[in-house]
DNA sequence: AGAAACGTTGACGCTGCGACAAGGTCAAGC
DNA sequence: GCTTGACCTTGTCGCAGCGTCAACGTTTCT
């Protein structure tokens, strides 16, 4: 037989049969003469077990420790592994499609798929082009995406701010101050106001700590012009504040 | 930010941000002086949603895709086709579950995993040592594995000849042709006994042609020695010939 | 005799980075 | 000032299992 034969009689390609030569589970048969290479129905036996064994699902190499001891009890070995590894699989698919589930669902927003804790908040919030408002809600998608899944209980906290009717006239306000220099009179006031209108519940999920010296607080510092970062970084501070009295009380 | 910073506030490692600029999935922002990145809020928000697609499975092309349109459109069409290949993947798996458990319950013979027919119908043959058997099970195997999945009903059909009391016998003297000539008297008659002894049942399940033709029974017969090989292909021959008469009755 | 259909070796491509190598940069401690 | 350690830089190889050229020789059909 010639390479092509014993690849239709088993019922894998050509190129298949040459790689199981090259990575050394099938051994190199006898050439003849002209160079072709000359294959025996014990090649064919073997070629037709490794087949089998990939069809099922071993890797190249879990087939060659297979073939290695013939006993059968390896295989068992092997096999009860694979069966637990799909397993594993089928779950993690499984979870990935609840994923899928709800982001087929809900509305799909422009910026991309958001955790249903940040969807619920943000479709509860007014609309508004303000581009303060904008930037917050980036903020919270990038928060959102940070990993540590300590977004959702602040999400859920918000909840009351973005349902507050004044907020679109802070958001406003914010953005009166994109060109304004650092002594403007309106800074220290917006600022204020805006510490009042954070929710109790909020101060309960922020982590104590100087809120600058991790590196999202000092990030979002830098996305804003000088004075709304002033008045960012005067609310961030409060807020520590806040939440360090609660933790001494 | 620098690449550390951003990495770890998004929550994936430096290299796959740098990957990611490499394929051009996220802009290369500009250096600071030192020749590090320097990276912007923008990009960390930029980032973060590329990890929330990736995460959900899109691959890095799909991620590209649902980023350059960025209405929300093509996102909803992406995760609906990668819902149905992960539906399609989920049966896949179970698919080979199903085939793994029949195997992790059946005893496992130990030249590899059999299709459930072979493993019966090996089941009811007797035991033996016979090489000449050995080799039948070897060819059997090899059809089993040939891909077409016209062995099961062959399998079926053979089941009277392996319960047949003279089997081994015949086997035997199969075995003592081992190292016979070509004319040796005992060719004959054994060939007309095999060919009597083949069930009614098997000839409904050869395809018509010349079985030589076919590469399967070139190959039978080159792995037989040449006594050996007269025997087997008279049987051919003549089971060919009952196969035609079955054509024209 | 030419074309079609085989065979040969060799090398790159695909996915999504991980893991080196061989440096340059920066802050802190001695 | 010097070392140490933790960053950063570009570039390359590796992974699984072949598919897919490339560039060429062989066999076979017409």
């Amino acid at each position: 037989m010639r390479i092509g034969e014993i690849a239709a009689l088993v019922g894998v390609t050509s190129r298949a049969v040459r790689h199981y030569h090259h990575v050394g589970l099938l051994p190199e048969p006898a050439r003849q003469a002209n160079g072709y290479r000359a294959y025996t129905v014990r090649d064919a036996v073997l070629l037709a077990r490794i087949r089998r064994l990939t069809e099922i699902g071993l890797s190249l190499d879990e087939v060659r420790d297979v073939l290695a001891d013939d006993a059968g009890r390896e295989l068992g070995e092997v096999l009860a592994e694979l069966d637990a590894d799909l397993a594993r699989q089928e779950r993690e698919i499984q979870e990935r499609r609840q994923v899928l589930a709800v982001l087929l669902e809900a509305p799909l927003a422009s910026d991309g798929p958001l955790s249903p804790a940040l969807a619920a908040l943000l479709d509860h919030a007014p609309a508004t082009t303000s581009p303060a408002a904008a930037k917050d809600r980036e903020h919270l998608a990038l928060l959102d995406a940070a990993g540590d899944g300590a977004g959702a209980e602040l999400f859920a906290a918000l909840r009351p701010l973005a349902e507050h009717p004044g907020v679109l006239a802070l958001y406003e306000r914010l953005d009166e101050l994109e060109g304004a220099g650092v002594d403007d009179p309106r800074i220290a006031p917006l600022a204020a106001e805006l510490v009042a209108a954070v929710p109790d519940e909020v101060l309960a999920v922020i982590p104590e700590g100087e809120p600058s010296a991790t590196g999202f607080g000092r990030v979002l510092l830098d996305d804003y012009p000088p004075a709304q970062r002033a008045v960012v970084r005067r609310v961030m501070e409060e807020l520590a504040e806040r939440v360090r009295r609660r933790g001494t009380a």
